[in-house]
DNA sequence: ATTATCTATAGATCTATAGATAATGC
DNA sequence: ATTATCTATAGATCTATAGATAATGC
């Protein structure tokens, strides 16, 4: 221990601008995936992050700042990394985990805050259209980009009902049954959907449908990478 | 006209305390639908009734009890009214028409105040549990409770996307082409559920997919029964 | 006289800021 | 000396309540 810290035990950090800012930013980043927006107060956050409220404002200006360098960092490394035919997987898959450890909880964290203001409801649109705009490419329709809307709508309506409202029996249900069923049914809507990690769906005319009964599939680790 | 009403054109109401409580009731179902529970304040509500802000109190309690009631009244008339087999579409097109006079908004101001209160995710959750509960029926699966749940979470999912978050192009996308793209993909999870209003899908094995182009089904005029 | 309605305000939050304090680097 | 951190509080809402006022029914 070269370093004389000093610190008392619980709050304590060394005088670390760089170091602050960036536990405000992660203790907000959980607050506002586990309570939303609104909920998740200023004070809240600095405590987590075991710094004064003030140096939030010194850090970020206001608190919906706050909220966008959260919201900007946020799916980027998701959307980056993943091949588009398992954007959807991937991202149902984290949904489904939710606040496990190391997931991107982005998309959580809109679901909590919708309704609070405007704002947020642009974040979620601006972050929608990435998510959309690959998911659109899956599909050689016309309709390209209703139906990649509409698989997000899906991703996103399922996140609501199981990680927000926990409904049963959709929010204790086995991932890998809940998976199966969705991608299943998807394949209607985006034809190069991989049905579970083989085939292709070549020209993906009409052989859509086929639901497969409750056999899991796709139960690869998805060890996320970071 | 045997009644001397004497309503002056704006605010003036008669001495009513029903009626009072009616127009407080439908002014706070409007505002909800419109802003979500925490946006929609109790002054505004009051405003829009032509009412005092105080008599809010005065009738209903507190604001979560008038939420209360409003939800309370929400989606059982379309529950009582629709059979099962067209209850999706019907809530499907109900929230497609958004802000349409005579629509139930239940489900739309659920969405719209997700993440204010524990409360209110019990609201979505209670209202949720009826709506599934149908839906499950569609289904003879042993999985018919998820493939509910999962359905369900779809329309909420359309619903955040198109009215809330309104994000393009499914903001403004046709209903009719909505609709089809949906009930076809969604075939493949609740077997009995109609194709386009004829068809049953039988044993519903695997002839699931097959998604109509673009052409308009289902388009009826759904005159609301009040 | 009863009671629907209104005025005024208490009380509880929450964001944001101004200015003081104290730990670091030179 | 610089600047990260803390204290104290302004200022803006919003729900809810107490008590006054005034329109109705008998």
């Amino acid at each position: 221990m070269a370093k004389p810290p000093q610190h008392g035990a619980a709050s304590a950090h060394r005088r670390d601008a760089q170091g602050t800012r960036l536990r405000l930013l992660e203790a907000a980043s959980e607050l506002f995936a586990e309570r939303g927006y609104e909920r998740a107060t200023v004070r809240d956050i600095a405590a987590r992050a075991g710094a004064n409220q003030a140096l939030l404002f010194r850090y970020f200006g206001s608190k919906k700042a706050l909220f966008g360098e959260v919201m900007a960092r946020g799916g980027q490394e998701q959307l980056r990394t993943t091949p588009a035919e398992r954007l959807f997987e991937v991202a149902l898959r984290g949904m489904l985990a939710g606040g496990r450890e190391g997931g991107d909880r982005s998309l959580e964290v809109c679901l909590r805050s919708i309704g609070g203001s405007d704002e947020i409801a642009d974040a979620l649109r601006g972050l929608g259209e990435e998510y959309a705009e690959v998911l659109a490419t899956l599909s050689e329709s016309d309709t390209g980009g209703l139906r990649g809307d509409l698989a997000l709508s899906w991703l996103l309506g399922i996140g609501l009902m199981r990680v927000v409202v926990a409904k049963e029996p959709l929010a204790s249900a086995d991932p890998d049954t809940v998976c199966s069923l969705v991608l299943g049914a998807l394949g209607g809507l985006l034809e190069s959907l991989p049905k579970d990690g083989r085939g292709d769906g070549e020209d993906g005319g009409a052989g859509a449908g086929g639901v497969a009964g409750e056999a899991g599939e796709g139960a690869e680790k998805d060890g996320n990478p970071e």
